[in-house]
DNA sequence: GTTTGTCAATACCAGCCCGTATGGTGCAAG
DNA sequence: CTTGCACCATACGGGCTGGTATTGACAAAC
């Protein structure tokens, strides 16, 4: 064999898992809480193999961001286009929120961060093509361009604003069967019969 | 005179003035930008005086918050309290984010640094009297207790996503007629005939 | 006019983090 | 076996912040 794949023994770590390493204190606390020292007692090395793998923190953010970008569109996207019918689609999004929580939480959690400059492009971007994903839904749905426009405005504020307020403050808690109740009442009152 | 109010001249702060200073901060920078240091430059003394007035940082914070806390009660509901029909109220809460952004601008921050112990319970309290109110709202408008309640959290998170969406991504960049047409569609949408 | 209380300046230490510099491992190829 | 590369440890300097301690300026009260 050329490659021993035996990663539990010897670490021996990669840029790659630096990168999902932040991903996952991102996740748990945040962007600011990103450190080099931190990260790497994490990983059970030293910031010496930090700066071998990037030239500095910013670095590390731009990789991860970047990695984060792109298995997000794969992710949400991929499952979404699976279903044809536009008013489905909408149902799927708002369970992804509660079943599938983990890119949510980053997005959440990016959202929080908007004040670096590296992450407010990212965000720009994977918000405008889901707001235009939504637009696109709303008119195959059947509503005219600038009600579909504002409808996909809206459907996106509360699902940000719902992301922000039940993962953030962990405000309106619900379990199982409210939450049904929720996302069925918002499919309701946003989709167009 | 008792009191010289001259407060130009000779600043001689008060605990009060280095709240208000901090709210300042928070509206600008966000909550992590609150700092002694920065912040006694801001007002032209050092540290010293910092620490006549408050025990720590955390004491400031908490005195900022409380002050906002309060204000914020007033001004938000005592503006709607005014407005009998609850359909109207809906339109006066989403105008209020455009035309009178400073306190929704400190909300939003908050939002963004829910991860401070001293944070949460106070939006927490903020957004469950806000929640209450939209609910009875929606109670009065018509709606069924459930209908009424779910639509108060879908109306919520519209208003939280919208405040995170413009002013923290800028992403809807709407000017004024775009704005005031989105405003309209989430009230034909979210209110009840 | 001395005392007291309020407010502020200065100096100082500890903690955390970024980034650099440099030396040290192991493994794999020649 | 030794050379080289990939990866990591150690040590250091500098910056920023929180917090403490001490002293100083200035007004009002007595």
């Amino acid at each position: 064999m050329v490659v021993t794949e035996a990663k539990l023994e010897k670490p021996r770590l990669s840029a790659e898992d630096w990168a999902l390493a932040a991903l996952d204190v991102i996740a748990e606390q945040g962007l600011a809480a990103v450190a080099v020292e931190p990260l790497a007692r994490r990983l059970g090395v030293t910031k010496g193999s930090f700066y071998w793998h990037f030239p500095s923190r910013e670095a590390l953010l731009i990789a991860a961001l970047e990695r984060w970008e792109k298995t997000e569109q794969e992710t949400v996207f991929g499952r979404m286009e699976a279903v044809s019918d536009p008013r489905i689609r909408l149902r799927e999004l708002f369970q992804l929120v509660a079943h599938e929580p983990t890119t949510h939480i980053i997005y959440s959690e990016l959202l929080k961060a908007l004040d670096h400059p590296v992450v407010k492009p990212v965000l720009g971007r994977v918000s405008a093509r889901r707001l235009e994903y939504l637009t696109a839904s709303f008119r195959q749905a059947g509503l005219p361009r600038q009600d579909a426009q504002n409808r996909a405005r809206l459907a996106y504020a509360a699902y940000v604003g719902f992301l922000q307020l039940s993962l953030q403050l962990g405000q309106p808690r619900l379990h199982h069967d409210e939450f049904e109740a929720y996302v069925s009442h918002v499919a309701a009152t946003l989709i167009p019969d």
